[in-house]
DNA sequence: ACTATGAGGATTTTT
DNA sequence: TCCTCATAGT
């Protein structure tokens, strides 16, 4: 390691900086995680151990890049072993498995947003209450709010609760409900993974003083995305002896939906700490100058924030910003795919180029480009792996064995449904408080009780007898993967999916993409028995196998940014997704009044909102590091006006043109539905794909699941094992996103 | 009386 | 995709 050839000025001084408590202010493209991952081999290397440094990150994907730089750094070095790099939430996870206390217990799970969303539609309806669809979102959100204030139900007082909404009472009566709720089924949502860590730190001096002997030094990343609880319990951790490192950008703060607060970093932290150092990077090592003079220009925009200016450290001037508006969505996409196949043409790759937008559904109109012009792209943080309904249900399936709460067991019988609906459910609460037992040990032992009919019991005993099963087998297990399909099998869950798949099938154009749910129920099992098979090393240096709970809790941190993958494809990401990486070739598509910024953030009178919106085109615009191109279009919105361009685009300084840019008539649109089908007929992509012959041993490349060798050919049905995951999978020759390679 | 199912409408961003 | 509503099915 030599970090003064390695590191610029400021870097090197913010790397090897003896402050005990330091703030490192980085713009984009400053080579902030650079820094930080670099500090860390430093003190490594100065002898602080290794077990004594936390570094706090924003996603998995990037703690995990960190481990992989820091034990490249010090390699040469005699050191044994990395720090705990990691998340808040997984930071507080390993706190919460030493210390959580009653009501909870250790097998405690994590609600995720949908679990989050179910578990207050049953407090809605447990409290009887007589309110509407919207209302309930708005008091969902205002609890949420007080969450990330790190204000627990028992402790908001009325000005808490912002004006001209709803009466103090019913907030706090919703609130410890949910609490209440999540706590008698051992949950705790994302907030209270924070908050809970925050209490138990807070209010028990003896582990106080214990947890901050446990770690001296910690390092955070991305400080300006903070929220109040996670701040509020890193000073606890930091206390009074141990030094802290923060790394952000105020212009980047893109999370104040979900509490994060600027403040923190701008006026908080030098507050709270007096002999605070700051280091400001300015020297942008990303883009070229073209592209942050645009940026610059935007973000000026911001009343509230401190000036700055960003510098191409290389003096490349580069391209200018390209600007186009077209007529609608589709011309949009259309234009956007034929500038891509210039670029790969000129020499680019997939992997160099990023498709960005406000919010997900505008994905839409692209993607159906990209799949017709047979662009391999992938689309993160839509649905991912682990949110797809029949994941969802076969993971409830699993935890059913670890913790058998209402929330799982209620996906479970309706997955398949087996004649349990609104009315059975209520009576069964009813049960519940009679033997003050669990829904499911109310199912399961006092069933005589519920009246149910001869098919649902049938359908009950079926389920019981597999996961009683599984309840005996899965710890002992010789082969979790068969012992889990038995379970799937025994239960009836593989032959409801089966019949999904088919009823799909035979509605849906992509069959291959549709027919994947049974794929995905056994690339599930896969990834268990992956994951129970790959042993660690626990914090005494031994060697051990995670369990199914480790499991489930991993996966249920995993991010969007986590699964990106390094294959060759376009990607295609909201601008919240995209921060922290960067692209050769950046589109942003969809730059309109009410996409980007969102009409919310236009209605509101609160300025703060517009403000972030014009932070997020900013980040959005600094992932380009060569070339960024943006467009608009004219499109109809949801009130059936037509969009305009963003205000953005002036405030960046980038002309309009002056033609509108139509494209040609390549295809036609059908009025034969309310809603319009784009009908492929001079292209005739998928015609064309018909006529390529495959034979056994081919290699081919699939959009979804990249390189494989085609094992089995059966009519149009190929049988392809694909290199990266080593699976076998049944696709359909036509299918557009499926080519030969030579 | 209850549950399942299909159609239609709406959708900010996510650890 | 997710929710709601109307209707069909048991």
């Amino acid at each position: 390691m030599n970090i003064e050839k390695e590191l610029n000025n400021e870097q090197y001084l913010a790397v090897t900086s003896n402050a005990k408590h330091l703030r490192i202010i980085a713009g984009a493209g400053t080579g902030k995680t650079r820094t930080l991952t670099y500090r860390i081999a430093y003190l490594l290397s100065q002898g602080i151990p290794y077990n004594k440094i936390v570094a706090i990150t924003f996603t998995n994907k990037v703690a995990k890049e960190m481990n992989e730089r820091v034990a490249a750094l010090i390699k040469d070095e005699n050191i044994n072993g990395l720090p705990f790099i990691a998340t808040f939430h997984k930071f507080c996870l390993y706190f919460l498995h030493k210390e959580i206390r009653s009501p909870f217990t250790l097998n405690f799970g994590i609600a995720d947003e949908d679990y989050q969303n179910d578990a207050f539609k049953t407090v809605f309806d447990l409290l009887g209450l007589n309110i509407d669809k919207n209302e309930k979102a708005q008091i969902k959100n205002i609890i949420l709010s007080l969450k990330c204030k790190g204000i627990f139900y028992d402790e908001v007082i009325e000005t808490d609760i912002p004006e001209f909404t709803f009466s103090y009472d019913l907030i706090v009566k919703v609130y410890s409900s949910y609490q209440k709720y999540l706590a008698e089924q051992n949950y705790l949502d994302f907030d209270d993974i924070l908050m809970y860590t925050y209490k138990i730190m807070r209010d028990n001096l003896d582990i106080r003083e214990k947890w901050q002997k446990r770690f001296s030094h910690y390092l955070v990343d991305e400080f300006q995305d903070t929220n109040d609880v996670q701040y509020s319990l890193l000073k606890l951790f930091v206390g009074n002896n141990n030094n802290l490192t923060v790394v952000g950008d105020p212009d980047q703060t893109i999370y104040t939906w979900r509490g994060a607060n600027s403040d923190l970093i701008q006026t908080t932290l030098e507050k709270d700490y007096q002999d605070l150092t700051t280091i400001i990077l300015n020297n942008n090592y990303r883009s070229t100058q073209s592209i942050l003079d645009c940026s610059n220009l935007l973000i000026n925009n911001n009343q509230n924030r401190i000036k700055k200016r960003l510098i191409a450290a290389n003096n490349v001037v580069g391209n200018p910003v390209s600007y186009n508006t077209y007529q609608d969505e589709n011309n949009e996409a259309y234009y956007v795919s034929q500038k891509i196949m210039d670029l790969i043409k000129q020499g680019a790759e997939y992997k160099d180029i990023a498709i960005l937008y406000r919010k997900n559904m505008q994905s839409r109109a692209i993607e159906n480009k990209l799949l017709s012009y047979s662009i391999p792209y992938v689309i993160y943080g839509g649905i991912s792996f682990y949110k797809r309904a029949e994941i969802k249900d076969g993971l409830a399936y699993l935890r059913l064995v670890i913790n058998s709460d209402e929330m799982s067991f209620f996906r479970v019988i309706n997955a398949p449904k087996i004649g349990i609906g609104e009315v059975t459910l209520n009576s069964a609460r009813e049960l519940c408080q009679k033997y003050s037992t669990t829904i499911f040990d109310v199912f399961k032992n006092h069933r005589d009780e519920l009246k149910l009919n001869k098919s649902t019991n049938y359908f009950l005993n079926r389920f019981f007898t597999a996961f009683d099963n599984f309840a005996n087998e899965y710890k002992s297990s010789s082969d979790i993967s068969e012992t889990i399909e038995n379970y799937f099998k025994d239960s009836g869950f593989i032959e409801y999916v089966r019949n999904i798949d088919k009823q799909e099938q035979s509605k849906n154009y992509f069959e291959t993409i549709a027919s994947s749910r049974i794929d995905n129920v056994y690339e599930l099992i896969k990834s268990v028995k992956d994951f129970l098979n790959n042993p660690y090393f626990d914090e005494q240096g031994v060697e051990k196998l995670p369990t199914l709970e480790d499991f489930l809790n991993e996966i249920s941190l995993q991010t969007s940014q986590d699964e990106i993958n390094d294959e060759n494809h376009v990607t295609l990401m909201t601008g919240h997704i995209a921060k922290g990486l960067e692209f050769p070739y950046v589109f942003i598509i969809g730059a309109n009044q009410g996409n980007f910024p969102t009409f919310q953030a236009i209605n509101s009178f609160d300025f703060s909102l517009m403000e972030e919106e014009r932070r997020l085109f900013y980040v959005c615009m600094t992932r380009a590091k060569k070339e960024l191109y943006i467009s608009s279009h004219f499109g109809r919105t949801r009130n059936d006006s037509y969009f305009t361009p963003s205000r953005f685009i002036k405030e960046a300084g980038l002309q309009k043109t002056t033609k509108k840019i139509t494209e040609p008539k390549t295809y036609l649109s059908t009025m034969g539905d309310k809603r319009r089908k784009i009908v492929n007929n001079n292209i005739s992509h998928m015609n064309i794909k018909k006529k390529v012959s495959y034979n056994i041993g081919d290699k081919v490349s699939h959009i979804v699941f990249g390189s494989g060798i085609i094992e089995q050919i059966n009519k149009d049905k190929l049988t392809i094992r694909f290199d990266k995951t080593g699976q076998v999978k049944t696709i359909t020759s036509s299918f557009s996103g499926l080519s030969k390679v030579d």
